[in-house]
RNA sequence: GGCGGCGUAGCCAAGUGGUAAGGCAGAGGUCUGCAAAACCUUUAUUCGGCGGUUCGAUCCCGCCCGCCGCCUCCA
């Protein structure tokens, strides 16, 4: 990269981030199509079922890029789609007796929860394929003419050995895919591997009004017709889960290559699977986990939960799987316990931000195709060098604070943790107590005095009575030489 | 079968051609009325195995073994 090359920073002067791109399997810089701003398009979900904690992964994943390029000053034009008609959507109606846009309302609703439940930052847009039947059959249209696509009975297919990059972006030889291919015989193909862009219309289902025939979209077009939208002909960073990258994502990007003629994405960027046990989490082998369910049986509020599944979903690199275990849960949860006391003692001594090596050294790992487990480690570090700094009448120098204030402003920013006051962090397995016993703060202030009258007293079982009572009400005692205890929620 | 990825301590997980980050958990200790928190010390002669290149390889090359994923709806 020449280092005269505007393009060779970030428009906060920090150095570009490099990410790994599945078409070149190689890491390459971010240049983007205008400077300061970058175009992303990220598949979201199809509305037919709640979300499992692999959409919540994804979606974590590019919440955090997201996240990340506006911490690097980029405009960033981040659109999120919702496909709102599918094969399984109809099947879902049918099965239930609803209609499709009841079921698509039911499960619209679901995805938006689950997202403000994990904190994910709104995209700029949340375009649903219903609303693009337009783009899509112009799509359709062009690639008709350019003869890229063609007619059987109602449908129209994509003939995908006219598109001669064709299983570039997974990799796969097109002959190899041949050999795989299933053949239904119910269709009429010109080649197994062409795939459908319109279903012509059924009994039954759902039909639209095109000039070549009433009916449907396929899977894949919608995304298509969407980004051109939205985004234009070329977009900088194109993302999704690995198991979209085919068919999905190389016929979204055959079809969009085809009608342009342009390079479609710059960046395609994938992220690994959630595993629970080590196997892959997945519809079909019905070993799903739900967000819901995830955030409804936690024993922490929500805000908390939010943090402590984020952590563990960025604990591991994106690309690489992460598995779901209750060991790796309770280290997630260990790990943000440490970085909230750390805040604790780092709230106590008020003043102001400014970045230093830890805080760029954070940022530059993020910008190392999102390095997440060495900015978790940076956190660490910054408690682990401040942390014995901090003693009775004693403070880190100032430098050093200001340094891990930024940092953990930048966890909060990009990371989407440690965004509660230390006060409001649950401590712990969030197992201790029956949680019955609720205390007014007037009771609770009543008992800690009381607390503290007999401990001067040296009535110590009466003093371990009551903290036995606050512990069993939630609240954890740290008695503290220089004053009243410290409490906190466990 | 084809393609891709991975294999680093109990677990999670970085990393570099020059002799192994960090976290969590564990052990011992300091502090404390006891705790908690914090702190100190401690935990891989070794990076799946075997060869090769090199003065030197965990990092480069080859082979082998094991695991995972994709090739079919799927984040």
């Amino acid at each position: 990269m020449n280092s005269r090359d505007p393009q060779a920073v970030s428009p906060s002067g920090i150095p570009s981030p490099v990410f790994r791109n599945t078409l070149s399997q190689r890491t390459e810089p971010l240049l983007t199509r205008v400077p300061g701003e970058v175009t992303m398009y990220v598949c979201g979900v199809t509305v037919y079922d709640d979300c499992h904690l692999g959409h919540a992964r994804s979606q974590t994943v590019f919440d955090l890029l997201h996240r990340l390029l506006r911490r690097l000053g980029y405009r960033v034009r981040y659109v999120r789609n919702i496909t709102d008609i599918d094969d399984k959507i109809i099947r879902k109606a049918q099965e239930t007796g609803r209609t499709i846009g009841e079921i698509t309302d039911i499960y619209i609703d679901s995805f938006h929860r689950d997202m403000r439940r994990l904190g994910i930052l709104s995209p700029e847009k949340e375009p649903r394929a219903t609303r693009y039947l337009d783009p899509m059959i112009r799509l359709i249209g062009t690639l008709l003419e350019k003869e890229y696509a063609y007619r059987r009975g109602n449908d129209v297919y994509f003939r995908v050995r006219k598109y001669g990059a064709y299983g570039e972006l997974s990799h796969q030889k097109i002959d190899d895919l041949q050999a795989g291919a299933r053949v239904a015989t119910d269709e009429e193909k010109e080649d197994p591997l062409d795939f459908a862009l319109w279903k012509g219309a059924k009994p039954g289902e759902p039909s639209y009004p095109a000039f070549f025939g009433d009916g449907r979209p396929g899977w894949h077009i919608e995304c298509s017709a969407m980004s051109l939208s939205e985004l234009g002909e070329t977009i900088d960073i194109h993302g999704g889960g690995m198991d979209l990258m085919f068919p999905h994502h190389e016929n979204e990007r055959a079809q969009s290559e085809s009608a342009t003629g342009k390079r479609f994405v710059g960046i395609w960027i994938h992220n690994g699977f959630v595993t629970l046990n080590e196997e892959k989490m997945s519809k079909s082998l019905g070993n799903i986990f739900r967000i819901r369910t995830f955030f409804e049986t936690s024993p922490f509020p929500e805000e908390v939960t939010r943090e402590w599944l984020r952590v563990f979903l960025l604990s591991t690199h994106y690309a690489s799987p992460v598995d779901l275990t209750e060991d790796n849960l309770a280290h997630a949860k260990n790990a943000l316990d440490s970085l909230y006391l750390f805040k604790n003692r780092l709230e106590g001594v008020p003043g102001e931000s400014r970045e230093g090596p830890r805080t760029l050294e954070f940022l530059s790992a993020l910008c190392r195709d999102m390095d997440t487990p060495v900015a978790f480690r940076v956190l660490h570090e910054a408690k682990n060098a401040l942390n014995p700094l901090f003693s009775p009448g004693e403070v880190p120098p100032e430098d050093q604070l200001s340094d891990a204030r930024a940092l953990f402003e930048a966890a909060r920013n990009i990371l989407g943790i440690l965004d509660l006051p230390s006060s409001g962090w649950v401590y712990g397995k969030g197992e201790s107590g029956t949680r019955e016993e609720s205390l007014p703060p007037e009771e609770m202030d009543r008992l800690v005095l009381e607390r503290e009258k007999a401990r001067r007293e040296k009535d110590y079982s009466r003093a371990d009575a009551i903290r036995e009572r606050l512990k069993n009400a939630g609240y954890l005692l740290e008695d503290n030489p220089g004053g009243l205890p410290r409490i906190r929620k466990i």
